[in-house]
DNA sequence: TCCTCCTATTACAATTTTGTAATATTGTAC
DNA sequence: GTACAATATTACAAAATTGTAATAGGAGGA
């Protein structure tokens, strides 16, 4: 049950609207001004905005703008103007549709449920390493080598991540450390050492594995590809 | 003291190189083969590949998509011929620069040094979010607000993140649950309500704060940014 | 006002994480 | 082989994380 919030200072298109659209099972919050829209903003969370661009009190484009910080939800301009750089305008500010009117009903319910199904197909992509059996989510925090999956506590996750991000060379101690406490002390050389050590252990990393870390011995680390 | 592997089977060309290049403090690994390079690349860790296109035993291009595997260091193609589609080819198997032979060994100098330098130049820049006032790196496990950077435990951070890669829209207590723990359960309502909870106080919300965590009334949380 | 329901916070204990220190292993030169 | 040095692993204890359960707070209705 999407909210849809209506910005629209003409009281008659207004209630057409509302009607039509709480008959189609939306919750719909209206606003006649940009002031109101504002603070409705505030109360209401709305999974889309129909925009009039002309109001009493102001330019629906410069609300489009304030708006933008606060979601992303889609904004559908609705205006009498159809002058084509009105409409450039209002794809600038941040809209992602535009009707003119007079428009069919339809025609505008159909629009919605484009923008709605869009806004939501936009699948939460987590960032993440991807090379040949081997993926890092950092979101998920886990490693998957070989098709299995490992939940990597962070220090370790942290350290893989790096060796993956840059593959086949070598980093050193000090250039881990300090990426990952943001300074560097005496004995850094040993936590890191232990935390590569938990790392293989934990991705039962042996002659079968697809990768091995290996250690130089100008104390550095390196994640390499191993060939058969 | 970057490490440099360099292909070649002309022995003159070689020893020359190998010379230069150790003078100017490079530690050189040789190789004057297909077969005796990807040897080598098991034992050295080569920051840059100085690699011949004419080798005895196959082409110079083709073990250049192998070495991508294992490493991402720059890659530079030495050769006679300087047809353009040789040059092309060179660059699409994976090629970073290429140089005809003959060459002076202080354009060989410049050109090294200029990979080296771009390569170490491309900085581990983390994967985040950033907003105004507010910035959630998932590598560092951190999210600064306001100008402060709190060091957040993962659940806390897999739930920031999610709202705020969504600002300003519902989401159901489900979704995150699913979307963190991989499947839903009874009681997944408790668990993220505390977690959330956890969050806020950490973060330490208030009223001065840029951004609200809100609840609505449909088992759902939001994420806005809060104006005055 | 009191009751009820729903949400928010706190308490608590089991588990996990993690830096440091101790021990084991490996490699190398003599 | 032995000794030495460097690396790798394990042990351990303090601290942090986290799900569950208990408690507190708050809005709305009778």
């Amino acid at each position: 049950m999407p909210h849809i919030l209506l910005v629209e200072d003409d009281s008659d298109i207004m209630r057409i609207n509302r009607t039509f659209l709480e008959n189609e099972g939306y919750t719909i919050h209206c606003a006649d001004s940009v002031q109101t829209a504002a603070f409705k903003l505030e109360e209401c969370v709305p999974d889309l905005v129909l925009l009039d661009v002309m109001l009493p009190d102001g330019d629906g484009m410069d609300f489009c703008k304030i708006l933008r910080q606060k979601t992303q939800a889609p904004v559908i301009f609705l205006t009498a103007r159809d002058e084509n750089d009105s409409v450039v305008m209002g794809f600038r500010s941040g809209g992602d549709d535009y009707i003119t009117k007079p428009y069919d009903l339809n025609v505008l319910k159909a629009r919605i449920e484009a923008q709605l199904r869009r806004s939501v197909k936009q699948q939460p992509q987590h960032p993440r390493i991807e090379l040949p059996y081997l993926i890092i989510d950092l979101f998920a925090g886990t490693a998957t080598l070989d098709g299995n999956e490992y939940s990597l506590p962070q220090r370790e996750l942290q350290i893989f991540y790096m060796l993956a991000s840059q593959i086949g060379s070598r980093i050193s101690y000090h250039d881990i450390y300090k990426t990952i406490y943001g300074c560097d002390v005496e004995d850094s050389k040993n936590t890191i050492r232990v935390n590569i050590s938990r790392l293989k252990k934990h991705l039962n990393i042996d002659d079968m594995s697809t990768y091995e870390i290996a250690a130089t011995s100008e104390g550095e680390y390196v994640l390499r590809r191993v060939m058969f």
